[in-house]
DNA sequence: TCTGTTTCGCATGACTTTATCCTAATTCTC
DNA sequence: GAGAATTAGGATAAAGTCATGCGAAACAGA
């Protein structure tokens, strides 16, 4: 049953943290008047998995998008307001965006020196499928 | 070394095989003239494993997306013009494209019936991010 | 200073994607 | 019809992502 060829991996435009990492911060953003959310209500306000939430969220917090107090009454909160946190923050801050380093004519196509047009116009397009997603604020999604 | 909480994971914004696919595509595409083409030669152009890359090749005529013939002289070509091939529809044809299915406000927030704002933000935003993809055909791409 | 709460960080296991290999099935050429 | 070339397809291995679990570190409050 495992790799069947007609079953077509599922193509992550999130990765399954990513949406996780979407998710935590549109819940935090919501959120945000009550100060610091411990990662266990958080996880469970989601119904996703407690442990491998926080970790993303400990992610999150070292890479500047949340802050984060340990010890009683501490939590995870966003770190700056909601208008100023892109999806594509989130995003890059968990996984590693990274459109095809490589020519898409090959490997052996093109240098990166002197590049092939066809590289060019593939930037041109993952510029453009990424601009949304860079546009888009936290609090556009959630609505304020 | 392995998942190391400091290395993030690769977000694919196209998976490893979508890759693949579309440089496959492209050299299949500027070399149109010179009918069908081995998958050996794709792959040793490409600098792309050869047996992962055929099963991919194969995949992508089960679609529809090439054509293939099999014996002497048989190999792959583009099965409709490049200006007709969409750049979404080679990544489709090999990935699953899927959008988080569940609501950005967590399996619980709110339910299909009676969805709740963001998850009408998010769409739109999905949309947007997909569209260039549709927009863009191999011929642009190759440049023709 | 003790105790409970909560983040932090590593080790490990389960599942998915990527890649390899081998054996058919098909088709051209001689 | 024999033999070589080439796609088709399944079984299996390797690598990566996703998820779980546990102990340690930090912190607040009594």
């Amino acid at each position: 049953m495992r790799n069947r060829i007609n079953t077509p991996a599922r193509l992550p435009l999130l990765s399954q943290t990513a949406e996780h990492a979407l998710r935590a911060i549109l819940y935090l953003g919501r959120n945000q008047g009550r100060g610091l959310i411990a990662a266990t209500e958080v996880a469970e306000a989601l119904g996703a998995p407690p442990n491998y939430l926080a970790k993303t969220l400990r992610l999150l917090a070292r890479k500047g998008v949340l802050r984060s107090v340990r010890g009683p009454g501490g939590g995870f909160a966003l770190a700056r307001p909601a208008t100023a946190i892109s999806a594509a923050a989130v995003v890059e801050a968990v996984d590693e965006v990274s459109a095809p380093a490589n020519c898409l004519l090959g490997n052996r196509g093109c240098d990166p020196q002197n590049p092939c047009e066809a590289h060019a116009r593939w930037e041109e397009l993952t510029r453009r499928v990424l601009r949304p997603m860079e546009d888009t604020s936290i609090a556009d999604l959630v609505g304020e």
